[in-house]
DNA sequence: TTATTATCTACCGACAATATCAATAATTAGCCG
DNA sequence: TAGCTAATTATTGATATAAGTAATAGATAATAT
């Protein structure tokens, strides 16, 4: 049992590189239970956890107290929270990498090189039930890694190769309302598809504020979040542009196999013209793609929808004709281009 | 009834918007249903009133130094003044706000569009428009004219034309004035009219007549002088006929014409045309050669509708050039080309003509019946005799004159004609043929697009007619009027020329950027239209004249060849940038619809190779960091048939090397290409630098500029042939060869990793792609640029051509036709040679060498040490010429300049050959550069002793080399360093490895002002391979940028503190507000936002404005997508930052720019072929001791006068009443005052001070100093303002002390600018005898 | 008014984001006795 | 048909987009507090 910090202990922390943590250990103890993390870890004594941007490490230390998990490393490469935990979490078990959690490579070294963090390799038809990740990307900066990290589920790479790896990630309002946004949502965005086509998202717990304002209500009653108080969390002092509101999400990767290229191709060009009726935005794709798939599709109502309203099988179905289409053009050509000149 | 009740506007409706709207209601009944105005004003949206104003007219009186205009004229070969012009609120067209400006830009081009197909209604709504803007009015006339002379020729008789008139100016435009034009068109359509109904010397006629000559005040010769109302009939009807005019008073260069009372236009007689041939001829002192050759040219403009459609294969053939074929020759735009100069090859008549020269030559040279080039070079060369030299040249240009026009006038026909031909000699081999042929697809697409495009026009023909009742697409009401301009047929071409052309730019590799292929082919749409409208006008004097006349045309031809150079005042209408993109869009999105290609796919499943057919180009988006970008496809089928070359389409035949004497510059507009308009300034669509230029021009005040332009054009060219032999075979080869890159189809892309790879595995692969996609495109786009170059080359073998230029915005001149000209790579300045040749002479000789030298690289040594160098060298020479790629030593290949160093190695031989090779008539240009030149002025400038003679000001017995020198300074430093510190790893580092190289861009580019991290990234490329570790290697290259600017800081103090001076002026400068200025533009409170951008006239006058300014793009709406792009007239902040960044460079730019200019004249004066590349000064071997004497002495002409102080000078008097926001100490004794009076101006204000308060307060204190009434000066001189408190605060307070004080005030003051820096002991004249100032 | 954050980084020739939605302005349609 | 409101259409401004952020580091302008 490590105590967990006192505010005392965390007024030590100045800066929070526009991130924000909650410390009630009340709050956090709320979310756990509502989480039911033994459903999937059962004991959680083979367990091992990966905390991300671990941060002020409140949530690490209220998770370990309740779960005592075999391994749970904690990775932040920022000086304030470095230098807090060399200070204050020294007694706990706690293994502590200063490595950048942005960089592919903290990854690869912890895990392949110095095998400091083994997580085992398991089979795509349940959740991972010995590994669990955990992260803080609530600076609104943080969202491109945010949709990489979802993007790695669709690639089945970086931590998801181990199998379908939980994550609990508080993330900014904003993104999870792109990320969960539903068919025929006007948020409905690329992301949105990534979202629902390799994962099952969930909500978990979110600061109440102008950007939860903005959530679908009924969207929010299904996940029937914890609300969580600023007061509950750091800094305490800020100022408009770093009010970071957040919201945690529980993300359970799911079972699928398609072609991804083609998947993102389709996707990627569909959604740019999310509002025009998929006749006209279907040429897009490439030169005579609104002959083939007309031909294909054959129902002229469909052809009259729009990319917005499709759900996420309504695209792979697309992205399927996109395959068998023998005059496609090359999915990666466009990754190619565009470069500044000499 | 007028609708009365004008709806409050709206809180965001600003004045335009305003007045829009009540013009749409005053005017809505005149109109029908549709709301013409409206559609008028569509495109103007932004509607910030400007506060960009240049100086009022009151301050301008006093800025004109009286003595300065006569002073020029008398003597116009004067040195350089320190007196200046500014050029301000001289034009109406200046004073406007920059809104109003775009309102009458943009009305302006509705205006010509629609007067153009006729819809004259909806031209007079837009003609109410514009008098609706009232800055405007005063040149309103002119607008008004241009309607009137457009509907006039549509009256039944007089009467009814003079009421119109009549009515509209008393009843729609009160108070507009006609001119000396209106009367021009009354008086054309009355003798027009009187000649139609046979009453020319009916009493009536010459009342009405007399009636319209009294309306104007301006005289009888300013209405006699509109040559493009007038025709040559009229001028005789008024003068021969009716006897009211007077000789004098017909313009001069058509006088003669008039004249000649035994011409009339109906029948002339045999005799009467032999006669005038007879005395033309006698005027000139011709031969009879020449008298036939007159014969060689037909009168194009008048043959054209009667002219048979050209044969392709025919003529194509039957002129083949006698040159290597070059790969990837057949490509579509070249063709364009070589038929349009072989399609106007010399006819049976022509050659016999040609033939009587008294060639001496080998047979092949002579014989023009023999399939093979004709080759006017050769023939040329070969002529015996100066006389017959000259007499050969006269033909020459006179058969060009024909082909120049043809070439800008007649491309888009041939392009055409030869799809049509292709395809159809396809169709005669079948249809595999079509498949195969690219030029037969083209005419499937041209014969499909045009009937849609057809369609369309129609549409918008009964959209302008207002037939339609239905809504029309948004977009049309837009693009009608324009879309209706010019020929369907013209139009297909160009928009599939235009695609095609653009294959591969802007970083798409399958494709182009729609935003740019849109608004390029309006462009090209405009331009097309343009010229259309020169060719019209060109013809308009002689329209009336009977074109049966076969002996007549010639008298024609001579009197156009006059008028040619006297097109005044050309359109300065340009299409808003919206148009452009709207007319494009619509041509694009048709040829999208229509443009097939047959296309081979694999099905996925089956495996089996599947044929189909689809879209040649489709409309796409892709992301760029994570931005959307519209794109339009190639389809891949199309780009393997283009066989990985971008398509020699993009020649655009208007910008080629021109066969004849560019258009000589006379006034902004006018100078150039004859019927493709260009401008004597490469504005970036400013219309602030127009608007000066505009002014300068007008004044005259530039003529200057123009006669040094003048003869960078009248320089003629020709192609060094055995270089472009030897260029072709290596490209043919294929290979890499120096600099220029293989063939490559396909890039090779590395294969794409498992899925499943860890992101950092793919994230590097597609690094890698990238990198391969960019060398390819880079590769290719290199190899692109050379076959343009070749192609036109080609092309041009054995043709005397000439470039003409014109100029960026502070000077520098450019030829105009891009690709092949004398400022490309080494290759293309290696296929360049004089046309004219000049004996070498002794002094010939022995530049050659130097040059020769020069371009190997050897040209730190004294003069004699190059020389020594060639002699020594002479067996590779030798070997270089005999076999220039197999030989032993390829020595030529590793001079620094390989292709021109060959050339010259040619020449040099060649010489050598001749007995006395001082005899050898040389065609090679040789060069002299300036040794950094930036700094050689800066170094004038500032006077520095060091720094002058290490850029070779003063004279010395060898070259200094400033890069060796900084390179000696910074490691004599670094020495000091170790010794201060033995641990310093970094100074004892380069101490070993500092050279010269190293340090020459950052030297270089340290005049451009580039900053310490950029001068590290020069660095770092030179050095990081030493040492491997890209961290390290940066930490390593910022010490040594350091240490250089500190070295170069050291040698060339004087001109440090002249780029610091320049660097202040503009600081304070760019914080500056006028004092007048548009006091809503300052929201409640905030800092008034900077509007004033540097400028200053260089010392050939011509004035230079900065255009940086924050760009503020917006959408428009196309067919396609919407386009975001800026709006030129959008009233936009300085952009202070470049301002700072680019004045030093650019006032030092226009400097030397002015130095080119004054040399060419002076060298043209000597009887030099000149030449130049910016720096780098071109002429015979021969001549290089003049030259080079005029160069020096031109510099010291321009450096005699204190530069520095006259620009002090000018910006004192054009900044004079600006005001500059500074901070000063709060504990100082001013800053107490100031807030004093601010006190006291609140109480009297009743509320608190603002920035407005203060400016007005100003404003008003100037008001009464300059009162007539001297109770108000003594006023104005005893009120007290804040500003007026705080007048000297910039001179009160260092630097260092705003630095350190914390509690500052941040106040309102005059603008002054600093001190001039001391200058050096250096004298400028001491250049006179510096032999290697350039060499 | 001051503290933090974003921007930009050598001149010229030279060359470019866009779809969508919500809010608001402008225009048209419709209404009635 | 005048004069009003309702309905429709056009215009404008804000926002999201993708998804390694190649490296650098220091001055300065812009923005938020």
């Amino acid at each position: 049992m490590f105590k967990p910090l006192t505010a005392t202990n965390l007024s030590e922390i100045k800066v929070f590189y526009k991130f924000r943590y909650v410390v009630s250990p009340r709050v956090l103890e709320n979310i756990f239970d509502k989480l039911r993390l033994e459903d999937t870890y059962g004991d959680c004594k083979d367990l091992k956890v990966m905390d991300l941007n671990a941060g002020p490490a409140q949530q690490s230390i209220i998770f370990n107290n309740r779960y005592r998990c075999k391994q749970h490393l904690l990775m932040d490469n920022r000086p304030q929270f470095t230098n807090f935990w060399e200070r204050n979490l020294k007694k706990s078990h706690f293994q502590m990498s200063p490595q950048d959690p942005y960089d592919w490579e903290s990854y690869l070294m912890l895990i392949d090189h110095q095998k400091l963090f083994v997580p085992e390799k398991q089979p795509r038809d349940h959740i991972h039930n010995k590994f669990l990740i955990m992260g803080n990307l609530t600076d609104k900066k943080e969202e491109g890694l945010l949709m990489q990290w979802y993007n790695c589920v669709g690639q089945k790479n970086w931590l998801q190769r181990f199998g379908r790896v939980k994550m609990l990630l508080w993330v900014p309002t904003s993104s999870a309302r792109k990320l969960l946004a539903p068919a025929s949502s006007t948020q409905r965005a690329k992301c949105s598809l990534v979202c629902e086509t390799f994962t099952d998202s969930k909500i978990i717990a979110l600061t109440q504020d102008e950007e939860s304002d903005l959530f679908d209500k009924k969207l929010l009653d299904k996940f029937d979040p914890i609300w969580v108080d600023y007061s509950s969390t750091l800094p305490q002092k800020f100022s408009k542009t770093k009010k970071s509101p957040m919201c945690l999400l529980e993300i359970d990767p799911l079972d699928f196999e398609l072609n991804k290229g083609n998947w993102d191709y389709v996707t990627q060009h569909l959604m740019i013209q999310k509002s025009t009726p998929l006749i006209d935005a279907i040429e897009s794709l490439g030169p005579g793609a609104t002959d083939f798939f007309t031909k294909q599709i054959n129902d002229p109502e469909f052809m009259k929808r729009c990319p917005y309203t499709f759900s996420a099988e309504e695209f792979i179905y697309l992205s399927d004709i996109y395959f068998r289409w023998p005059f496609k053009p090359d999915v990666f050509m466009n990754l190619f281009n565009a470069q500044q000149e000499e | 009834m007028l609708r009365t009740i004008v709806k409050p506007s709206c809180h965001s409706a600003t004045i335009t918007n305003r007045l829009i709207h009540s013009q749409y209601i005053q005017i809505r009944n005149i109109t029908t249903k549709n709301s013409v105005l409206r559609d008028n004003m569509s495109i103007i949206s932004d509607t910030r009133t400007s506060t960009i104003q240049p100086p009022d007219t009151v301050f301008q009186q006093s800025f004109l130094r009286s003595n300065f205009l006569n002073k020029n004229k008398n003597r116009p070969q004067d040195n350089i003044s320190a007196e200046f012009k500014l050029f301000t609120g001289t034009q109406n067209s200046v004073s406007l706000t920059m809104a109003d400006k775009r309102d009458v830009m943009s009305l302006w081009s509705l205006l010509e569009a629609c007067l153009q197909s006729n819809y004259t209604e909806r031209s007079f709504s837009i003609l109410k428009s514009l008098y609706e803007i009232k800055s405007h009015r005063k040149t309103f006339i002119d607008d008004y004219n241009y309607y009137f002379n457009h509907i006039a020729k549509d009256f039944k008789n007089v009467k009814l034309m003079s009421d119109k008139l009549q009515k509209d100016l008393t009843v729609h435009f009160v108070d507009i004035q006609p001119n000396d034009k209106t009367v021009a068109i009354l008086i054309h359509q009355t003798l027009k009219l009187a000649r139609k109904n046979n009453d020319i010397m009916n009493n009536s006629t010459r009342q009405n007549l007399e009636l319209f000559f009294s309306m104007s005040s301006s005289g009888f010769k300013k209405i006699c002088s509109n040559i493009d109302i007038l025709t040559l009939d009229d001028y005789k009807t008024l003068h021969l006929d009716l006897d009211m005019i007077r000789d004098y008073q017909i313009p001069t260069n058509i006088r003669d014409l008039v004249a000649r009372k035994n011409i009339t236009m109906k029948n002339v007689s045999s005799e009467d045309v032999k006669k005038i041939e007879k005395e033309h001829n006698d005027k000139n002192d011709h031969n009879d050669i020449v008298v036939n050759s007159t014969n060689l040219v037909t009168d194009s403009v008048t043959s054209k509708a009667s002219e048979p459609p050209m044969k392709l294969d025919e003529d194509v053939k039957t002129v083949e050039k006698d040159a290597t074929k070059l790969m990837n020759v057949d490509t579509l735009g070249m063709r364009v080309i070589k038929h349009t100069l072989f399609g106007l090859s010399l006819n049976e008549e022509q050659k016999e003509k040609i033939a009587k020269f008294n060639f001496e030559a080998p047979d092949n040279v002579l014989d023009v019946n023999d399939k093979r080039t004709v080759n006017f070079y050769e023939m040329y060369k070969n002529l015996k005799t100066d006389e017959e030299k000259e007499m050969f040249e006269t033909t020459l240009e006179e058969f060009n004159q024909n082909r120049q026009q043809t070439l800008e006038v007649r491309a888009t026909d041939a392009a055409k004609e030869r799809w049509r031909h292709d395809f159809e000699e396809a169709k005669a081999r079948g249809d595999l043929s079509i498949q195969k042929s690219l030029n037969s697809k083209l005419w499937k697409w041209y014969t499909e697009m045009l009937p849609l495009l057809k369609k369309e026009i129609e549409d918008c023909k009964r959209y302008l007619n207002k037939e339609t009742l239905q809504k029309s697409a948004t977009n049309r009401t837009d693009y009608a009027p324009y879309l209706t301009l010019v020929d369907p047929e013209k139009m297909c071409v160009i928009v599939i020329l235009e695609l095609l052309k653009l294959n591969s730019t802007g970083g798409i590799s399958e494709g182009m950027r729609t935003a740019r292929a849109v608004i390029s082919a309006g462009k090209s749409i405009e331009m097309e239209f343009r010229s259309e409208q020169l060719l019209k006008n060109e013809s308009y004097l002689l329209k009336d004249i009977n074109k049966k006349s076969n002996e007549f045309k010639q008298y024609v031809r001579n009197a156009k060849k006059s008028l040619r150079s006297l097109k005044l005042d050309e359109s300065k209408i340009i299409w808003p940038q919206q148009i452009r993109a709207k007319v494009g869009s619509v041509l694009i999105s048709m040829l999208i619809k229509v443009a097939r290609v047959p296309v081979e796919g694999r099905d996925p499943i089956s495996g089996e190779r599947v044929f189909g057919d689809a879209p040649a180009f489709s409309h796409s988006y892709q992301y760029h960091n994570g931005v959307k970008l519209g794109v339009i496809r190639i389809h891949p089928a199309l780009i393997h048939q283009l066989n990985g070359e971008r398509l020699m389409a993009s020649v655009q035949p208007q910008l080629l090397p021109m066969l004849v004497k560019p258009r000589p510059w006379v006034n902004w507009k006018s100078g150039g290409y004859y019927y493709s308009q260009s401008s004597l300034i490469r504005t970036k669509d400013s219309p602030e630098q127009m608007a000066y230029i505009e002014a300068a021009s007008k004044s005259n005040a530039i003529d200057k500029v123009y006669d040094g332009l003048n003869v960078l054009g009248e320089t003629s060219w020709t192609v060094n042939q055995r270089i472009f032999d030897v260029v072709s075979k290596v490209w043919n080869n294929g290979k890499p060869f120096l600099e220029i890159p293989g063939v490559q189809i396909t890039p090779n892309y590395l294969p794409q990793p498992a899925p499943d790879a860890d992101p950092s595995v793919v994230n590097s692969w597609k690094q890698k792609n990238r990198e391969i996609a960019n060398e390819f495109a880079a590769n290719r786009s290199m190899r692109c640029d050379m076959n343009y170059k070749l192609e036109i080359a080609r092309a041009f073998l054995g043709e005397k051509f000439y470039f003409p230029h014109n100029m960026d915005f502070r000077g520098r001149a450019y030829p105009l036709s891009p690709h092949f000209n004398h400022l490309g790579n080494d290759m293309s300045r290696s296929l360049l040679i004089f046309w004219k040749g000049k004996m070498l002479g002794k002094d010939g000789l022995r530049w050659l060498k130097v040059h020769l030298a020069n371009l190997y690289g050897v040209n730190k040594i004294p003069i004699e040490g190059r020389v020594q160098f060639v002699e020594d060298h002479m067996d590779e020479i030798r070997d270089a010429v005999e076999n220039p790629l197999n030989g032993k030593f390829k020595w030529w290949q590793t001079a620094d300049k390989p292709w021109q160093t060959l050339a010259t190695c040619i020449e040099l031989v060649e010489a050598l050959k001749l007995e006395n090779p001082e005899e050898f008539i040389s065609h090679q240009p040789v060069h002299q550069d300036g040794t950094c030149n930036g700094l050689q002025h800066y170094a004038a400038l500032g006077g520095d002793m060091v720094g002058a003679s290490q850029v070779n000001l003063i004279p010395d017995s060898k070259p200094n080399d400033v890069y060796m020198h900084v390179a000696n300074i910074v490691r004599a430093n670094l020495q000091k360093k170790v010794e201060a510190n033995p641990d310093d790893e970094i100074a004892k580092f380069f101490i070993e490895k500092l050279n010269r190289k190293i340090v020459k861009q950052t030297v270089m580019t340290h005049v451009y002002g580039v900053t310490l991290i950029g001068a590290t990234l020069q660095i770092d490329k030179q050095i990081h391979d030493m040492l491997g570790d890209r961290t390290l290697s940066l930490q390593y290259s910022k010490y040594l940028a350091k240490a250089v600017f500190a070295a170069i800081r050291q040698s060339f103090q004087g001109a440090h503190l002249i780029q610091d001076w320049l660097g202040e002026c503009c600081n304070r400068i760019s914080k500056s507000i006028r004092l007048d200025l548009d006091k809503k533009s300052i929201g409640k409170g905030k800092k008034p936002e900077f509007m004033t951008s540097i400028i200053w006239t260089t010392p050939l006058n011509l004035p230079i404005v900065q255009p940086y300014r924050e760009i503020s793009k917006k959408q428009v709406n196309t067919n396609l997508q919407t386009v975001y792009i800026s709006d030129p007239f959008a009233v936009n902040k300085i952009n202070a930052r470049r301002q700072k960044a680019g004045f030093p460079p650019n006032f030092i730019h226009s400097l030397d720019a002015s130095h080119m200019l004054m040399s060419a004249t002076k060298c043209r004066e000597d009887g030099l072929e000149f030449a130049s590349v910016h720096d780098s000064y071109w002429t015979h071997a021969s001549d290089i001791v003049t030259m080079n004497k005029n160069l020096r002495e031109q510099f010291v002409a321009l450096h005699e006068v204190d530069l520095i102080e006259r620009l002090k000078d000018e910006f004192d008097e054009r900044y004079k009443n600006y005001v500059q926001i500074s901070k000063i100490p709060k504990s100082s004794d001013m800053a107490a005052e100031i807030m004093a009076r601010k006190d006291t101006m609140a109480i009297e204000l009743g509320r608190a001070v603002t920035y407005v308060d203060e400016l007005q307060f100003e404003q008003e204190r100037l008001a009464l100093l300059n009162s007539e009434f001297e109770d108000d000066v003594k006023k104005g001189q005893e009120m007290v303002t804040t500003i007026s408190l705080a007048k000297g605060s910039e001179e009160l307070f260092s630097e260092k002390e705003r630095k350190g004080e914390q509690n500052m005030l941040t106040i309102l003051t005059p603008l002054e600018l600093p001190e001039i820096p001391a200058k050096g002991d250096f004298d400028v004249a001491s250049v006179k005898e510096s032999t290697y100032f350039f060499s």
